[in-house]
DNA sequence: GAAATCTTGCTTTTT
DNA sequence: GCAAGATTTC
């Protein structure tokens, strides 16, 4: 179980969400007194000590605590250290409470951070900070207050992804439209991206509703009304419903503007109109909004995040203080400058210039490889090196590594190749708990059981498992429940009452409702004693109807009594003990919280998977997208191909401003790194299964080459005429040359020509050297090779022209001896 | 109704 | 090259 998933871990830091009285100390605040917390802050040893702890930068954008302020904190600046004393000097200098501070950031993670560094400042848990947390989960919040102003009830489900995507399915079924044409999936990414926007239907320009036979509009619209019939609402609706909310009721803003007294947003690079609208609403009166962000970071623009939100902040908020944070406490001078080379490319910047004072360090090394499977050993290699502290360098653990690659397809060669040589890894951001099969099904059951009229998670589980009730049966569920205007559940009970359903199906619905109806019961007594328990700290009174069993026995029991736990059981397929395990975590998850609906509800809104739980030290592969906010002693960047790395689809996309987008990822992947910093590109690679010729990714050409050292990879080019031209580089030459042995390289030097792009001069021993080499085809046992169908392989056996090769992959082939080249100088 | 086989489209990136 | 979905087959 390589991905293998520790549930406990995501649940860890989980502030119980079940009941939101607790956050109410909004309502609450009427009381004079500071908080226990703000207390702390001023009696701590000397109320200065944060503020010593800080550059000269920091401590400015600390201590401006009123009006717009923009700190711009390039990569590694120590913003967060600056946020989070920002908060504390809000506590201390008596302007806030900690519940009049709203502080939102775009991570489940970031928020955990923040929490435990305001925390770690202060000297002991911070309990008023209700208002520090995610957009999303801020709005859930919020929401749920003032649920019927968006025709809600406060109880409403937040859909995921897949139940969103059912639904779209239908209503594209219903409007007759084809539905491979128009994929539901692409409804939902249309609708999300309008969403975004802060469009409601309403909103949406005609222009823009071209898809779907020009009937997007007109399906967001039945969307939504559906989505209002459920009861629920999608994570671009808790922006949007919150912010339509501020717009037609401007009493409820203003109670908020006056509430939250100061705003901070992190990341704000990364906000999207929504967003922005919400935090402009918010900040409208007072205006003390503190916005940090690193326009160079901003790589979700593909999600609608707009740079242009903090390019204009100064014009958005007048008379905005913008403070730069530039001295960077994480990576070497050659890493910022390489770093700084690339990003120098791009047009809308705000401008920084990072800085250290650290050692100089060692340079990037930059490396080519014949295909991505070598580039996966070499790199392995190369960390196991590192390990040993063989490359000069003292020993590094595999978790001071990281592999950071564009897309996450990237990342199978180089788990297959640590499986193989026996090299701990961890992926980062890989299928996540929530999103696995029986995980859903299993929540869904829970869902159906504390709100029966969940008609989603009921289409999810009747018929899983298997209760004979196929489509044409759950088509009458249907067609009952529309007739009387209830939820499936309900339906499917007059269904059976209209004797509409007989024989086998009818029995076991029967017993499914029943079970239903049952523990549907036990849950509400959990619920309502979670209610009466915190409302009054009275021990419950005889007479008050008590559960008979908590809730994770009724979670097992749900599980076991529905025969779900069974399905998995009898199922034989190598996955099902997998999934029986995690049911099993899923339960044992259960332990936090105090009933079935707060466990749902923090669910719906954890999106990260944390698991850094294990003992044993391991090199971590991620996207770079996932990267952001990390840092390595070493980093590996793979894959900078053209294509790959700035991805053709951003490219194709979003023209200048996508290829843009890519080089900031660059940026974001180059100073993740502390101390070394390793970029590689392969000259083939396998795209969809087919064999593709990559060429370098221009941003290798952007790379500043005093910071780049190049590296010629062993077997590769080498021995040989590789290494004798290796060694003696001309300077003044133009920069691909200087760069590299790889460049003047026969393979480097037939993807030049091939794209046009020759490099001025060619070192003379290179040329032809090759054909010169194959023609000679003196192949002896024992010998390496390589072949172009069935990659590598070694010679065992010689006839004439014809050879018995023991291929890696293939299996023992024999091949004319034409037909094969020697590994170190494939032509490409 | 379920299993076996064939086809398709897919690779960004995520709250 | 694979996984999901569709289609065919039992």
């Amino acid at each position: 179980m390589g991905t293998s998933l520790s549930l406990a871990a995501c649940f860890r830091y989980s502030a119980p969400m079940s009941s939101f009285s607790e956050d109410d100390a909004f309502e609450a605040a009427s009381q004079p007194v500071r908080t226990p917390l703000s207390q702390r802050a001023m009696q701590g040893a000397r109320p200065t000590t944060y503020l010593d702890d800080l550059n000269p930068a920091q401590r400015e954008a600390v201590e401006a605590l009123d009006g717009p302020v923009l700190m711009l904190a390039g990569a590694g600046t120590g913003k967060t250290k600056a946020l989070t004393s920002r908060i504390v000097h809000l506590f201390s200098t008596g302007r806030a409470r900690p519940n009049e501070i709203l502080s939102v950031t775009f991570t489940n993670k970031a928020a955990r951070e923040m929490k435990t560094r305001v925390e770690r400042l202060l000297g002991g848990a911070v309990e008023g900070m209700p208002w520090l947390g995610t957009f999303h989960a801020i709005c859930v919040k919020l929401l749920r207050r003032h649920a019927e102003l968006a025709g809600l009830k406060s109880n409403f489900t937040i859909l995921d992804t897949d139940d969103q995507i059912r639904l779209l399915k239908q209503l594209i079924l219903a409007n007759n439209i084809d539905e491979k044409r128009w994929p539901a999936r692409q409804l939902a990414n249309l609708i999300d991206a309008w969403k975004n926007r802060a469009w409601t239907p309403a909103k949406v320009p005609s222009g823009e509703a071209t898809a779907f036979n020009n009937r997007g509009t007109e399906l967001y619209e039945q969307y939504q009304h559906r989505l209002r019939e459920l009861n629920a609402v999608d994570f671009g609706d808790l922006l949007l419903h919150v912010v339509t909310i501020f717009q037609a009721h401007p009493d409820v803003l203003e109670q908020y503007q006056r509430w939250f007294k100061y705003i901070l947003v992190d990341e704000y690079q990364d906000t999207n109109v929504a967003q922005y609208l919400w935090l402009r609403l918010l900040a409208g009166a007072h205006k003390n909004i503190c916005c940090v962000g690193d326009d160079d970071q901003s790589i979700y623009g593909w999600r609608g995040a707009e740079v242009g939100n903090i390019l204009r902040f100064e014009k958005d908020f007048p008379g905005a203080k913008t403070v730069r944070l530039e001295q960077n406490y994480r990576s070497t001078p050659h890493i910022l400058a390489a770093a700084s080379s690339v990003i120098s490319g791009n047009e809308n910047r705000l401008g920084k210039t990072l800085w250290t004072d650290k050692p100089e360090g060692e340079k990037l090394r930059l490396i080519g490889h014949w295909d991505g499977d070598e580039e996966a050993r070499w790199i392995g290699d190369e960390i196991e090196a590192l390990e040993k502290g063989t490359r000069g360098l003292s020993p590094y653990t595999g978790d001071d590594m990281a592999i950071l690659v564009r897309a996450s397809h990237q990342m199978r060669a180089f788990e297959d190749r640590f499986l193989t040589i026996g090299l701990p890894y961890r992926v980062i951001g890989g299928p996540r708990f929530y999103e696995r099969l029986e995980i859903r099904d299993a929540m869904a059951y829970f869902r159906l059981v504390t709100s029966p009229a969940d008609d989603l998670a009921f289409e999810r589980i009747v018929n899983q498992p298997k209760r004979g009730l196929g489509d044409k049966a759950q088509q009458k569920i249907q067609m009952a429940a529309r007739a009387n205007g209830t939820s499936l559940l309900d339906g499917a009970r007059i269904l059976l009452q209209d004797q509409g359903l007989t024989g086998k199906g009818a029995a076991q619905l029967s017993r499914f409702i029943d079970q239903i109806d049952r523990w549907h019961e036990v849950a509400r007594l959990h619920t309502t004693a979670a209610t009466l328990a915190d409302e009054d700290d009275v021990i419950l009174d005889e007479d008050r109807p008590q559960a008979p069993f908590g809730h994770i026995e009724l979670a097992e029991q749900i599980l076991d009594e529905s025969g779900y736990t069974e399905m998995w059981q009898n199922d034989k397929t190598p996955e099902a003990p997998g999934r029986l395990e995690n049911l099993k975590e899923l339960v044992k998850a259960l332990e936090n919280f105090d009933n079935l609906q707060g466990f749902l509800e923090h669910v719906a809104l954890i999106m990260d998977n944390e698991r850094n739980d294990d003992a044993e030290p391991k090199v971590s592969i991620m996207t770079l997208h996932a990267a952001k906010g990390l840092e390595f002693p070493v980093v590996f960047l793979p894959g900078w191909e053209d294509g790959l790395f700035p991805s053709q689809r951003s490219m194709d996309e979003s023209g200048l401003k996508g290829l843009e987008e890519e080089r900031r990822l660059a940026y974001v992947g180059i100073t993740r790194a502390e101390e070394l910093c390793t970029i590689s590109f392969a000259g083939n690679r396998r795209v969809f299964g087919q064999w593709q010729s990559q060429l370098p990714s221009r941003f290798i050409d952007e790379l500043s080459e005093e910071d780049v050292e190049v590296l010629t990879p062993p077997g590769l080019y080498g021995g040989g005429f590789g290494a004798a031209s290796g060694g003696s580089v001309q300077s003044g030459m133009e920069k691909r040359m200087t760069e590299a042995n790889v460049y003047n390289s026969p393979g480097w030097q037939r993807m030049q020509a091939r794209a046009g792009n020759r490099p001025v001069s060619q070192p003379r021993e290179s040329r032809g050297s090759v054909i010169d080499m194959t023609a000679a085809s003196s192949h002896t046992v024992g010998e390496r090779v390589f072949h172009q169908k069935f990659g590598y392989g070694e010679i065992i056996g010689v006839e004439g022209d014809k050879l018995e090769i023991a291929f890696d992959k293939a299996g023992v082939k024999k091949v004319v001896a034409k037909f094969v080249t020697n590994p170190d100088d494939v032509p490409f």
